[in-house]
Order: structure tokens, then C-alpha cells, then sequence
DNA sequence: CGTTTGTTTGAAATAACTCAACGGGAGTGG
DNA sequence: CCACTCCCGTTGAGTTATTTCAAACAAACG
């Protein structure tokens, strides 16, 4: 979506890790950009199962749709802490749903998380564990990479093995082992919150068969 | 998506069961609605794995995306013996992109399917294999149910073990024995292609653990 | 310095998969 | 009408992937 960042209404603050910028049910008047940190959409199951659905890293919009609903409806919430602008939600609309051109550029950028849900639904009912966690480490650095982020296929990885655990679907002792057989492999090199893929090839091999 | 169906250009006729409604990098120029029976659109992965991500149902418009991308891109494959109409979709794009009335329905028609993947996703990367059996079958009465097919909890249902396999991300024997469990237990009944629910609740406090 | 949060490891349990075989039913060709 | 085949559902036995529980440890935090 494109939007320019640098008008006055656009308030620029800091957001502490494990706060919400959103919550189920909540209504909202504003749209966020991540300027730095990562956070993510997810849901919980009643019994303390979660999912997250979606990652926004720095520079990302989060949450398009709610340019349409007007509501946040489902929880998004810090993986670190972060420092967001905040987008009044008419100053949108007006240009996004009023106007064609506007309109067409939201289509795109939802026809592209639908792209990603789509994948996604492949890898966790298709996957094993391993090929799972390496088709998200691949995807995180390509995304990190026009951020500038990522130094020579380096790059910062502030998730907690839970939160791996939680996109990837799987528990975070499993999460453990699979990052323990990858650096075993000299695969990856994972510590101190930073990601080195030290094989980029064999990580894609494992992580990406591309479908047919 | 609101389209009339009633114009000459619309042409309708039978397709059957196994045939490609799309392939895989296929431009196409029409947009398809399933008049009878069902299909689904699926990823293979090189060493034969398959992952269906959608389901189409009678009434329902297969890939609304076409009309903007012009291509299926992936393919979509009729599970039964099917009856669709064809729609040019020159015809269909006039009044969904030029227009902003139409722009803005078939938005509504994408979010739609955003919210059934989002959906996906959690069932798939949360849920037990029981679980996602009952979610779906839950799911498919309450989809067939718009076009009349459903007499007191009872409806036609067509898929195959294998391909319930392919949408719940689980081996076909796993169905099987999951289908047998269900049946025992007095929650369902299902065979010869017709699905009943005996017990509508249990099946939807198995299958629906609502999020929080 | 004590507390919390995140990582690592082991051992046992369970969910789901694979392989293999059998049987019924529906279609097909003779 | 029969024999044949193929597809689909079913079942059993053995295997593998992943989870759970529990504990120990390390790093970060106040």
C-alpha cells in the first residue's frame, strides 16, 4: 500500500514488547506501520493453544483489512518492542476506498497476503517440522532484506523459539531439536538473536519444494 | 460476488469427475461457477504430497482472484462429475474493475476467503486430526445449506478418504480411522457418499473450539 | 543477588504414518 | 452375464515424528 509517512497526522511512538496493538473484538481508528520490531496477528484456542497467522516485520503495514472493517477483531501484539507510526484510519479510507486507483492498490497488497495464507496452509498440512522451519527462516531473511537488514545473509531473528514454536505449529521443545540438527548441519548458525544462513542452498533444498 | 447469470455469453455444461477446470500456470479468460457438484483448487509438492487449499461448492464462483491476476496459476480439478457455467471474464472485469460499485464486492468476496484461510491456518497448525475432521464436516453442512442441500442435518457428501486427507493436512488411513471413532461414537453417520450428523453439538464442541 | 525468561536435554508417552493386505462395489470389455 | 480391473474403504502391525513432562542451565532483569 502506498502511503506517505511524513505528514503530521502520522504520530510516531514506542511500543513495549508483549503490549497489544490490538485486541480481540477492538475497535480501532488507526492503522499501524512497524518503523522497527517485530509483531505479530495470532489466535489462542480456549485451552492456551496459539497460532500466529501472521508476522509484520519493519516497514510493514499491519493489518490492511482494517482500512475495510474498521475493526482489528483479532489480537496483534509485540514480539519485541517496536516503534510504530500511527496512520489516522479516515485519512486512508479516504484515498483507499473512495478512490479507484486507491482501491486497487489495497487489492494488491491483500491479493498478496492471501499469496502468503495460501502457502502457509500448504506447509503446515504438507510439511514435516524441519522443512517447515526452514521454509520460515528462508522467507524471514528475504523479507528482512529490502529493510536493508541483512548483511551478507545475516541478520537479526529477535523471535523466541515459542514464537517459532507458534507459527510453525509445532511444540517449542521440537522447535529446539529441529534448530539443533540444523546447526549441527552448518546449516544455519542461530544465537544472541541473530540468524546467519551459513548454507542458503541446502536451507532452500530442505525448506522450499517448490510446488508443481 | 453479485453476477448475473442469465446472458447469452454465459455458457453452462458438464465436466467430469478428475478433469482440470485449471492447470498449473494456465492463463484462462473465463471465470467458472459450480452449478452442481464439487471441486477444489491444490498444491502438489515434487515428490507427490498434496495439500488442497480451497473447496468449491454448488453456488460457489471458482477463483474470484482470476478476474484480476487473468491466470489461474494453480491448478483446479472437479472432484465429482460437475455442472458449471462459464462467464467470460472480459465481462466480469468490465463491471469488477472499472467500477468502483463492483471493486468494492468483489473486495468483500476476497476478505471472505482471507478469513476461511486464516481459518486454515489455525486448524491446521493447531488442531488434533479429530479436530479438523469435525471442523470441516461442520463447515461443509453449514456451505451446503444456502443451496438447499441439507435436509436435517443431512447432506451429499462426495470427497473421497483421500481427499479429506488432502484438506485436513493428515494420511488417509488417519481419516479412516478418525471417520470410524466419530461413527462409533454416535457423532456422525457417512456413507455412500451422503454425511449425516446424529449429534450436531458434540460434532461442533469437537471441531470448533471457538478462539479467543 | 534473587527472579524471571528462554534454551537445552532426557525419558516416556502418544499421535499419526507407512506398508501391506483384504474386500466390496462399480465400471468395462468380452 | 461373467470375469477382470480399478478404486475406495477397512484393518492390523510395526515404525517414526512429535509431544509432554520434568529438570537443569544460561542469560537477562530489576
Amino acid at each position: 500500500m502506498a502511503v506517505t509517512t511524513l505528514e503530521a497526522s502520522h504520530i510516531r511512538y514506542e511500543v513495549r514488547r508483549h503490549k497489544h496493538l490490538a485486541r480481540r473484538h477492538e475497535h480501532t481508528d488507526r492503522l499501524f506501520r512497524i518503523e522497527d520490531g517485530w509483531a505479530c496477528q495470532y489466535r489462542l484456542l480456549p485451552d492456551g493453544r496459539r497460532q500466529i497467522i501472521a508476522l509484520f516485520l519493519p516497514g510493514d503495514y499491519c493489518e490492511a483489512q482494517w482500512v475495510l472493517t474498521g475493526q482489528a477483531n483479532w489480537p496483534v501484539v509485540a514480539l519485541t518492542d517496536l516503534s510504530v507510526t500511527e496512520i489516522p484510519l479516515h485519512e486512508i479510507r479516504a484515498r483507499h476506498t473512495r478512490e479507484f486507483d486507491g482501491m486497487k492498490s489495497m487489492l494488491g497488497s491483500i491479493m498478496h497476503t492471501l499469496k502468503n495464507h495460501e502457502k502457509w496452509i500448504v506447509n503446515l498440512g504438507r510439511m514435516t517440522a524441519t522443512e517447515r522451519i526452514c521454509a520460515l527462516l528462508h522467507d524471514l531473511v528475504e523479507r528482512l532484506r529490502p529493510s536493508g537488514k541483512v548483511v551478507s545473509n545475516h541478520c537479526p531473528m529477535p523471535l523466541t523459539q515459542y514464537d517459532l514454536a507458534d507459527i510453525v505449529g509445532i511444540s517449542s521443545v521440537h522447535v529446539n531439536r529441529v534448530l539443533q540438527t540444523l546447526r549441527g548441519e552448518g546449516v544455519i548458525s542461530l544465537e544472541a538473536g541473530r540468524l546467519s544462513l551459513l548454507n542458503p542452498a541446502e536451507l532452500l533444498r530442505l525448506g522450499g519444494p517448490a510446488h508443481v
